[in-house]
DNA sequence: ACCCGGCCTTGATCGAAATCAACCCGATGC
DNA sequence: GCATCGGGTTGATTTCGATCAAGGCCGGGT
């Protein structure tokens, strides 16, 4: 049985469910669109809903009275939105551009995942994966440089974008950002203008070349991760 | 049915277990001891078990090559070491005081988790939270000040020990901290003299009153939580 | 065509935390 | 007793990124 007319096929929540379990995940989406700026949930809302992005970029991000914001994440299509088991939204969600969301009752949502191990089983690799994500987070914010930083997300966001088309990544790439200065500002615990001077000096130094404000080449993939200081391999031995 | 001799009786992975569930988990676990400064796993190594905390503190860090290092969790009594499904640790492990680990195999924990809906749940439950802590410390890394940051991390570190003991919090609270300045400042992002600066000025503003060097008094909680620059309530409305 | 506003870049200056350096204190060993 | 050592504090100076400020680029509306 396929998974109904839902363009990821529920990647994110059911790769691996049986008939019966499609079914009922079928029987209780709805799909909803946002605007580009618009705020999906406010820090604090209830959530009334789960689901994962279809098309689009959102964030999640954290603000603190006097206005400093801190981005928690980063969504892309098939990222999961939404905690079971938890009443209100810790974080504000916004949506960066238009964005289409397949949504879940969460009530109904949840009675599936007391049932349906295939669901559970899912839902926490996909946690491990995005605590991984934060955790490698944390190195980048708490102690590389503005450049590191920089060549990091660039790096980070390079790989997102083509492991959706490609497997490996080697010599050139071409992505695209898919947010604007100020975000990745947020996002990496700078202000914009130190951002966007990072981005001139890596252009100078020709680590990566620009097409416009957002089309991004690293001529040469390793000498960008050279700069994010990180270990060369990146992964573990044996 | 009991949990056996287990002094935390599983209450990481297993709080809503069946019989047949705590007998196999009985079955599998063994205990192991470490000596401060010991490091339990190094990045990288093949990990062969998962457990949790029984007694003493450990973190878990990462080192860049030049020596730079930020502490990625502090691991409790109770709390989870490991990841299921995943062959080589991520981070460093350190016993930071003598400790005392209960483990489990982990290919049999692994199948236990396939068979069992209530540890997978229970282990999603805590991945959630981990998640939502190392979120809470991304606003910290970023975005925070020195003072903020010590401040919030005392109120943290006030919470956890507390929580083990009293409900809700108020008024003079006494703790300890588990670590030295050094790691402290690992964990914030800091280097020790600012850690130990950011100490004394606090203590200097009555804040905090030091008692030794790890007994930590705030004469007024409430106080200590303003410097930490996040919201009054630190919680949702309704 | 024009203007306007959002987004970005670049320059000058400032300030918080890092760095470099000296010293303190308590425990441990001889 | 004294030397030593790990952990902590405090001071002087430097530096990286924040802040303040000006201007450029580009697309959309009229």
């Amino acid at each position: 049985m396929e998974c109904g007319d839902c363009p990821i096929r529920y990647r994110a929540v059911c790769s691996r469910c049986e008939d019966s379990e499609l079914d009922m995940l079928n029987r209780i989406k709805t799909y909803e669109t946002y605007a580009a700026g618009e705020t999906i949930l406010w820090a604090g809302d209830r959530m009334r809903f789960l689901g994962s992005i279809v098309s689009g970029v959102a964030t999640l991000s954290q603000t603190m009275e006097d206005g400093r914001r801190q981005m928690i994440g980063l969504l892309l299509p098939s990222d999961f939105v939404g905690r079971p088991g938890r009443a209100n939204s810790p974080y504000d969600v916004t949506a960066v551009s238009d964005v289409m969301v397949c949504r879940f009752a969460k009530t109904e949502f949840e009675a599936l995942i007391e049932t349906s191990p295939a669901i559970s089983r899912r839902l926490l690799e996909m946690t491990m994966d995005e605590l991984d994500a934060a955790r490698e987070w944390l190195l980048i914010l708490g102690r590389k440089t503005a450049r590191e930083k920089i060549a990091s997300f660039l790096a980070i966001i390079a790989r997102r974008q083509l492991s959706l088309t490609h497997g490996g990544v080697a010599g050139a790439v071409t992505f695209d950002l898919p947010i604007t200065r100020e975000a990745m500002a947020d996002y990496l615990g700078l202000t914009l203008e130190t951002v966007s001077r990072q981005m001139s000096a890596l252009k100078k130094d020709g680590i990566i070349a620009l097409e416009g404000l957002r089309r991004v080449t690293a001529p040469d993939f390793a000498a960008l991760l050279d700069e994010t200081g990180d270990d060369a391999d990146g992964g573990m031995p044996a």
